[in-house]
DNA sequence: TCAATTACGGACGGATCGTCTCGTTATTCC
DNA sequence: GGAATAACGAGACGATCCGTCCGTAATTGA
């Protein structure tokens, strides 16, 4: 019965050298934080990693897919859920921790990736899962615990709230017509906890 | 006395050829809505146009300022300045028709120019004055008549009610991770007319 | 008439893509 | 031990597209 659970290699070849995966993930980290997705190719990252091409491409199918892999784990890490006890308290310190992010050296990583989904579909569906899924699954508990202390609807849409918030962070941090920064992000939470506990997230009742 | 506001050539070497820009415009206007920005070449429009990539050039300084005078004036032209009576029907008005533009063929333009935006400073400038400045700036009556009606504070922040609007619409169109569909263009513009009704666009009293 | 100037279409060198080949190395199966 | 297999770094390769340069054509002004 032993199944596919051991990881020894028990494929005929050569083994994967852990250690060219590492330099690879590392080199592109550093160009997709330093210089931006658009600007970093793959022949860059060989270079920087000191691997061939094809090494590359044996792992990753996409400089897109590579560049998430390389910075995924960092970014998430800076971004808790927060319990402060209120709705619009969790509201507001979601919003300023993203502005915090984007304003980081690297900040504009995000953004390339935005840029990058709207041409690569396969990309596109791995950004949707691992980021924009995850996070908002993360976040759930803020609404629910909303509900329970009575603050809006049981019946809100969770993910209203959520696009309503994250939305003019990205459109202001994609756009960059006004500042993005911390009065901004608490002004959107304030903004979207009043229209939460309105009721306007919940199923009309008329 | 005579200044510069005569037509007629009067500079020395060979005129340009209207017709070349008019070939150019119009083979960048069938490969940006057909293919999509990122798909367009600079290469693609000058054989389509049976023009020089340098006649292109001249007129030009990027592909994103060609694509953006092709395709402007038909988009802008979709999206008129709603005058319902209240400010709720206006956002939602508003919302919807963005909706209707982003579903049609051709819907993708806009995502096109924001990815092209995030790696061209140039042509972000150019959007954000154009496109995004001039969009606020023709919906600004939709606040001034809901302050003028007394269903929203006077010191109201137009352009948060703005970004609350147009962002989770954006956010939906560039991220796909839901339906960008007339139902969400309703809730998003109830939500952020309650959000407005509230008190919450205005400085804080306390 | 002719020098100066600018537009024209097309040719050109350069960057990067993704694939492929080379000679070598590490591992499995018999 | 030896054949088969696959990963390794390096880089050649054809393809695509970039942005500029070149020779020619059209126009102005002396």
């Amino acid at each position: 019965m032993a199944s596919a659970a051991i990881p020894n290699s028990k494929k005929p070849g050569r083994p994967r050298d852990p250690r060219t995966e590492k330099a690879i993930l590392k080199a592109a980290n550093h160009l997709v934080t330093r210089t931006g997705l658009a600007e970093m190719t793959i022949e860059g990252v060989a270079e920087r990693a000191g691997v061939g091409k094809a090494s590359i491409y044996r792992r990753w199918p996409s400089k897109g897919a590579l560049a998430f892999d390389a910075v995924l784990d960092a970014i998430l890490a800076t971004q808790p859920t927060p319990d402060t006890g209120s709705l619009e308290g969790d509201l507001v310190d979601t919003a300023r921790n993203w502005v915090a992010l984007a304003r980081l050296p690297g900040g504009r990583t995000v953004a390339g990736f935005i840029a990058e989904i709207q041409s690569d579909p396969d990309l596109a569906a791995v950004w949707r899962q691992h980021f924009v899924s995850r996070i908002r699954q993360e976040r759930r508990p803020i609404i629910e615990r909303a509900i329970a202390r009575g603050e809006i609807p049981a019946r809100s849409d969770p993910e209203l709230i959520m696009d309503l918030l994250y939305g003019p962070l990205y459109h202001r941090y994609l756009n960059g017509h006004l500042p993005l920064n911390d009065a901004f992000a608490r002004s959107v939470g304030r903004m979207v906890a009043a229209a939460a506990a309105s009721g306007a997230a919940a199923p009309a009742a008329a």
